[in-house]
DNA sequence: GAAGCTACCGGAGGGGTCTCCGTTTATCAA
DNA sequence: TTGATAAACGGAGACCCCTCCGGTAGCTTC
């Protein structure tokens, strides 16, 4: 990242950023409500320092998560090659669904996402790979034209809404249904 | 709400309540970002007092909303009679969208609702609006049968994730629109 | 090896939500 | 009036996120 002639990064400045990134991902594997001042703790470094290396807890998590969402990015031209594109839609937002509820990580990244906008560096990516699958369908017909993968980005978020304890799975795959279904081109019939 | 003969209410707590509930009134009127501690200094009272009678953020702004959370769910069968399946639905949901961007209090109780589930005074009574609008489109044909409100629900809360400074209005009206086709019970074409 | 520069450390502290519990006081009965 | 009593008060304090900045200690240069 700046791997420039700028200046080589510390040691123990590179050390620490290791440890808290070991113990976060240890202490947020499943979970979730993990306070930062309780892994930099774990971590052995003041709390200070865990905000010099991450400014904020959203930053610290993508780190983690680096790996999953880019499979998530990619994953949508892949798709888009492979399947017709309804059903490559349908898929990844399923495999998105997965994501969100086997890794806390992925979840927070994507949601914290729609709200930060610009900022986050997997935001543009993100739509990207949204975009490709929405042109797809688009351009066989079966998609309305024009859609916005942002307004799209944002139905999803109500993935991390969704209680798991009542009916998640069912729940989760029934609004993706419907989100679908709403990004579908009507069929051209006769009434208004 | 307690006219019960259980004990008559202290006179000092229901004049701080009131007092609590003014002070609220004024400070949330638009903004929101208000912490607790500055209404409760405000009202001159102590932290501990507001939190008895409101034991969490969300229950003081409800009280606050009440009116206007209740006519939300008033409306639903009021326009259920007056128009169109499709075209009450749509109207409702905007007018759910008006209600949240004008009184910030409303977008958190509803928002909020949508994870509290059943401990929430307005939750059924919500979800009943809904149902009735759903029912109303069933019987006539225009959208899908069996839908559950809750699942509205969640895709409305999508409202309330808009960035208001880019687009809001325009962009709620999209996925409004979005979130309707998707309810709509597809046209029975011949394809598959 | 010593010294200087500055990147980096780390925790105090500000502001938030919410809980707990010793203290005050409104109300009622005597 | 005067207790007695329990409801209500109110703030200290636990725990959170995040910022700020005086102190510390790597790295470089001589």
């Amino acid at each position: 990242m700046n791997a420039q002639h700028s200046k080589p990064t510390r040691r123990d400045a590179l050390d620490n950023r290791e440890r808290i990134l070991a113990v976060a991902r240890e202490a947020l594997a499943e979970a979730g409500g993990v306070s930062l001042t309780a892994i930099a703790k774990k971590a052995g470094v003041g709390i200070g320092t865990l905000y010099r290396h991450f400014p904020n807890r959203e930053s610290l998590i993508i780190e983690l998560y680096r790996h999953d969402i880019q499979h998530l990015i990619d994953l949508a031209p892949a798709l888009a090659e492979s399947h017709p594109p309804l059903q490559a839609l349908r898929q990844w937002f399923d495999e998105v669904a997965r994501y969100g509820r086997l890794k806390y990580g992925v979840a927070e990244v994507i949601h914290a996402a729609t709200d930060r906008g610009l900022d986050d560096e997997y935001y543009e990516p993100f739509l990207g790979a949204i975009a490709v699958l929405l042109d797809a369908g688009a351009a066989e017909g079966t998609l309305k034209d024009g859609l916005d993968p942002e307004d799209v980005l944002l139905q999803l978020s109500v993935l991390w809404r969704i209680d798991p304890a009542r009916g998640g799975d069912v729940r989760a795959a029934r609004i993706l249904d419907l989100i679908v279904d709403g990004l579908r081109r009507p069929r051209s019939g006769p009434a208004a």
